[in-house]
Formats: C-alpha cells, structure tokens, sequence
DNA sequence: TTAGATGCAAAGACTTTGCGCACTT
DNA sequence: AAGTGCGCAAAGTCTTTGCATCTAA
C-alpha cells in the first residue's frame, strides 16, 4: 500500500538473483550473460523477465545501460558515472574517469546547447594492442579480460 | 581484369543507385531509408543487396556507419570527419566539427593508448530542446528535421 | 484476496546468409 | 562465355509483447 508513484514493486526471488549477480559481476553484461548466470542459480527465470527486470531497475536508477559499438547492450549498477573506450578491433572496454570529459561536455553546451550523458555511450576506437598490431587480420577476443 | 586485390566489382543499376541517394541525402540514412530510397527507382531492390553493397562500399572506403544509439546503424559519406550528437530524449542527431576532440583525443592517447575514432559512435545527451522540455514526457521525434 | 510478476511462446526490428538465375565485363 | 551480383526466402541475434498462471503482500 506504502507504493510510490502508484506502482506497487514487489520483491521476488528473480529481482534479488540479478541484482546479486550485478553486484558480484562489477562490470558490464550483456542481458544474455545476466540471464546465463540468474539461471545457474533458477534456471526457470526466462530472458523476458531479465529484461522486465533491467528495465524496473533503471527506472529505479539502481542500473544503467550502454551501447558499447555492439548489438547488445550492457548493464551495470548505477554508481559513479563513468565513460567507456570500447575497441572496433578486439571489442574491449574500458572504463576511464568521467573527469575525461569534463572540458568536452562545457564546450558542447555552450556552444550547442547540448547536454552530455557521459554513460551512455562509449567512445570508440583502437586499442593499444591493436594498434600495434598489423592493420589487417587481428583476432577478436583473444583475451577475455 | 583490371582488378584491385583479387576482388571484381561491377557497376551495376543497384549500386549507382545506392550512390545517388547517399549523395542526394548529405546526411545520415538508415539501411531502411537507404533500402526505400533505392526501391523508389528501383522496386525490386531487395534489402540484402541494400546491405551487400553498403558493405562494399565501406570496404571501399567510400561510405562509413555510425551508431547513434538507436538499434539501425546509419550510414553515410565518406568524406570530412566530424563527430555526431544525439539526443537520448527526441533521438534527433546534429554533426558537429571534428575538432571538438582534438584534447579529449590527445588525452585518451597519451593516456591509455587509445587512438579515438571520431565517426563510429555518437555522444549521448539531450539537446537543448529536451533539456527545456519537462523532464517526464516528451514526444520523440516531434519534428523531423 | 488481488494486483503485480513470471514463464512460455510468438512477434518484431535489424542484419546476414544460401541458392540459383541474371547481368556485367 | 565466365563469374560476379542480385532477388528471394530463410535464418540469426537481440528485445518486446501477449496471455494464462502464480505469488508476494
């Protein structure tokens, strides 16, 4: 009854296993590596509830999202606002300070009157590693962290 | 047999036709865009050439894509380097002078080896429009243009 | 008890791929 | 003539939606 807003949220089971899972993850997944590891634990849990839930969360600010150059997006804990450098050759990202942009998001709005969401959106680029490597044929992901 | 590389291209009705409407357009078209813009002349134009020979074209280096944050990349002329602001709020997207990154650029490459690209993905925020706006609801692309 | 939450399946948006015929060279 | 390019259809990936059922409060 105590709701907000008129939308009563309720705490289930799948709602405390992804939130435990983003907290144990620090870092970025894609919807379909949150559901891979919710279903270790409750395998029934369907993809469709995963997104449901994401998406509660992010109206509730606990999560945020970004497109990081790829189809899917990734989710992590709402928390100190970062960017993200995410490599067109290996795929990488890494999160780099939010004071990186500090100069960049002043001169965009004044000048355009446009408000920067540092989150949302990585920036895009090469690597060091793959910058060093030959131009052509790299191989993708051979790491994984 | 005058051949670049091994790889045969071949002018075909298709693919001048992508070109008109890529030089017609001077902005950002969508693979669907593009795909209707082509059938108008050309209705039996299917999709998959659409893409097939936007791929080509990039190989090429004649087209580049860029993600605005919106699932359907766009596509667009090679040709003077810029970056792309897009609105979260109204998704409207406005080019702005590469040289708004050359520090942040110089930044990110002294300090992660990161050599950014400044075409590939867009900067998230909301324009002045939807900053103005309340923030609760507001109607995306209320103007087209 | 009862409205919100979930599972399942289907639909949807965007893109890629396979195959046989047509057209460029 | 030879082989690239195309149209069509199907498949693939990521995400959303509909609906009957279940469950937290």
């Amino acid at each position: 009854m105590s709701t907000v807003r008129g939308a009563a949220k309720r705490v289930t089971a799948a709602k405390r296993t992804v939130a435990e899972v983003l907290v144990a993850a620090r870092g970025h997944l894609t919807a379909d590596e949150i559901t891979s590891a919710v279903q270790r634990e409750r395998p029934e849990v369907s993809p469709s509830t995963i997104y449901r839930i994401l998406e509660e969360f992010e109206e509730l600010e606990l999560v945020v999202h970004a497109h990081l150059g790829q189809p899917a997006a990734v989710y992590h804990l709402a928390g100190v606002v970062h960017g993200h450098l995410t490599c067109e050759v290996c795929q990488r990202t890494v999160e780099i300070p939010s004071s990186h942009f500090d100069a960049l998001s002043r001169e965009l709005l004044a000048r355009y009157g446009f408000q920067l969401d540092r989150h949302h959106l990585a920036l895009s680029g090469r690597c060091r590693d793959c910058r060093n490597a030959r131009a052509g044929v790299v191989t993708p992901r051979e790491a994984t962290t």
